[in-house]
RNA sequence: GGUCCGGUAGUUCAAUUUGGUUAGAGCGCCAGCCUGUCACGCUGGAAGUUGCGAGUUCGAGUCUCGUCCGGACCGCCA
């Protein structure tokens, strides 16, 4: 080793000790005689001091540079009456050097190494090895690793066993559009990354594993979101002869020891559950965040007589008139961001919403030259308006209006910072929907995925497709998607089924699904499971609020590595092995 | 595929509103001084294809168009 310590672990109790340390140089502070410098590395920061009289060390010591990286020997000593640093946690002892070894030299940085200052994210992406030293970054990656150790511990101790399953894989139908890897040996051929290990984890249960998990990598060739990147990393966990109830036991443990020994924060359980259609009612969103109010409220009656003809048109054709309470926002929301506002919505996909004010002087809208105040006073007292409160209608099919009140809801309340952010708002949603109509494809898809099970119960009643339910669930913390998962389709004729429901054919199911129909013929336990977003909660357990963050090595929106220029155009000669032929001729690489 | 915001020194920003002299400042960098600093201090200095390309104009960092890059969002994400 060339240290006997690290930077962050002498204390007054090793005064009078010599030392080796080695680390960056944090900062220098030449005052023409002494030298200071903090020495930095994983564990903290350590001051250590060059004297003058030690000229060679001295000469040397006066030519370094941050980000250098030194190995020396000292002795421990305390730092002078009054000179100590109670922001250091080393900061009563500094290290008098009386040797030193420059083992390599920085250049200038192109940031600096610290947490206060906001450097762009193409600047920290291209130099992520460099973002990485950043305080705020270490930390992100500690809680990473924290995460996956207590996931791991806990589901060991609950008997869950982790698994690997292939990232070489078959690329199937439905999802999110997959990465191919081209096989060599098999002209034409290609293999899929996974978007998750959901048909394994099935088969694993076949096999009669019982409890399975691992933390393993997916892969979607989806756009990107700030919460959303092309590759990221699932807690996937699968349990046999199990029911809804024993899932979400094994998760409010997992998640409650979470928080508790990363946060120090208590989550009660059982944790609240919420049916998917109450949070679109509610919250406009599946994924409501409960850490504030100013729930979504329906006015429809209110609007059927109005005067409005706009809002009595939209009624008459099937749509609603629903509002929200922005407290407080009544004063200065000038004309001009009213137009701000309806720019914002328009980008959502509806023309406009319809602001009232409450002023001390009274209700304040454009619409009340047609509805009258009387009317507009009631819809305040059904949104428990106050004076100075903003009301926001907004009016049209309900899924849109919903989604469009959901958002103004977020928006309102991080910018006027109603957002308790002292501890998570947790719930379950329950209840979704088996299948959605997707408009591109005229036929039903699969809300969840193709393997949940629907309600056996409303199935049997005969009712309709579009209103059948799953039973598939969602964990839901501050208004994030963290966790998803079902109790499956354990027996071939409904797996049948359901394929049927979703227009994909016999020989489709069979060509692609074969190998799942076929266990299904060996004795299949019922079985149910769930995956977490790995990234999402270390975002959240970090308070980050872009996944990159909290990613050591992550991909620009456009999918692209700034850091090693992935992905790149190969050779002619590799496309040949792989019997691969492009269809725009290859750019000189990248484009500039 | 679409909408919006941004791109000026190594870096974070100003100058863009209303086109007009030599594009400024903090940090960093370089040189000098400085023996108790810890965002050390003081003095001086270097540092710019204003992302790129066209256009308008007597004149463009500033206006217009295109394009590239980054970000946020819609679509997409079983």
């Amino acid at each position: 080793m060339l240290r006997t310590e690290n930077c962050g672990q002498l204390r007054v109790t090793d005064i009078g000790r010599s030392v080796q340390l080695a680390g960056w140089i944090n900062r220098s502070r030449d005052l023409g005689g002494l030298i200071f410098l903090n020495l930095r590395d994983r564990y903290g920061l350590t001051q250590v001091v060059v004297e003058p009289e030690t000229t060679e060390l001295h000469e040397l010591a006066a030519t370094l540079h941050m980000e250098d990286v030194l190995q020396l020997e000292g002795e421990v000593r305390a730092r002078p009456e009054g000179q100590a640093n109670p922001a250091m946690a080393t900061g009563e002892i500094e290290v008098r050097v009386t040797a030193l070894k420059l083992l390599n030299r920085a250049k200038p940085l192109p940031f600096l190494i610290r947490d206060d200052e906001e450097i762009s994210e193409e600047a920290r992406l291209k130099y992520r090895y460099l973002d990485l030293r950043r305080p705020r970054m270490l930390h992100n990656m500690q809680v990473r690793h924290q995460l996956s150790l207590i996931s791991r511990n806990y589901l060991s101790e609950q008997d869950f066993i982790e698994v690997e399953t292939p990232v070489l894989m078959k690329s199937t139908p439905e999802g999110a559009r997959d990465y191919l890897v081209p096989s060599r040996i098999h002209p034409g051929c290609f293999f899929a990354l996974p978007q998750s290990p959901q048909t394994y984890k099935q088969l694993l249960m076949v096999a009669g594993l019982d409890r399975y998990f691992q933390i393993v990598k997916c892969f979607r060739d989806e756009d990107l979101r700030s919460d959303r990147q092309p590759e990221f990393t699932q807690i996937d966990l699968e349990m046999s002869f199990v029911e809804e109830e024993d899932v979400f036991n094994i998760v409010e443990g997992l998640v409650k020891r979470v928080y508790r020994e990363i946060r120090q924060i208590e989550i009660p359980t059982p944790f609240p559950r919420i049916t998917w259609e109450e949070a679109l009612q509610r919250f406009g969103t599946d994924k409501p965040d409960l850490r504030f109010g100013m729930e979504i409220v329906e006015l429809s009656e209110l609007f059927q007589d109005c005067g409005f003809t706009l809002f009595e048109q939209i009624l008459a054709t099937g749509g609603v008139i629903r509002g929200i309470r922005v407290p407080g926002a009544a004063a200065d929301f000038s004309r001009k961001k009213i137009d701000a506002l309806n720019d914002y919505v328009k980008h959502l996909g509806v023309p406009g919403v319809t602001v009232i004010k409450l002023t001390p002087e009274g209700i304040n809208s454009s619409i009340a030259k047609f509805t009258g105040t009387e009317t507009l006073q009631q819809v305040a007292d059904l949104l428990q308006g106050e004076v100075g409160d903003l009301l926001i209608l907004g009016a049209g099919e309900p899924p849109l209006t919903a989604k469009v009140l959901g958002h103004l809801r977020v928006k309102f309340a991080t910018e006027l910072e109603l957002i308790d952010r002292s501890r998570p708002a947790i719930t379950w949603v329950i209840n979704f929907p088996m299948f959605d109509y997707s408009e591109e494809d005229k036929r039903l898809v699969a809300a969840h995925h193709p393997f949940t099970q629907p309600d056996k119960n409303e199935l049997e009643q005969g009712v309709p497709l579009e209103q059948l339910h799953s039973r598939a669930y969602d964990l839901v913390i501050d208004g994030y998607e963290v966790a998803g998962g079902s109790i499956r389709i354990s027996e071939r004729e409904m797996q049948e089924k359901v394929f049927e429901l979703l227009q994909i054919s016999p020989q489709e199911a069979e060509a692609k699904f074969g190998f799942l129909l076929r266990a299904f013929e060996y004795g299949v336990p019922p079985h149910g499971g769930i995956a977490f977003g790995f990234d999402r909660l270390v975002m959240l357990l970090t308070g980050e609020t872009n996944i990159k963050h909290v990613i050591a090595f992550p991909k620009t929106n456009a999918a692209y590595s700034l850091m090693d220029d992935a992905p790149t155009t190969v050779s002619q000669q590799q496309l040949e092995e792989l019997h691969i032929r492009t269809i725009e001729p290859p750019e000189s690489g990248k484009k500039e």
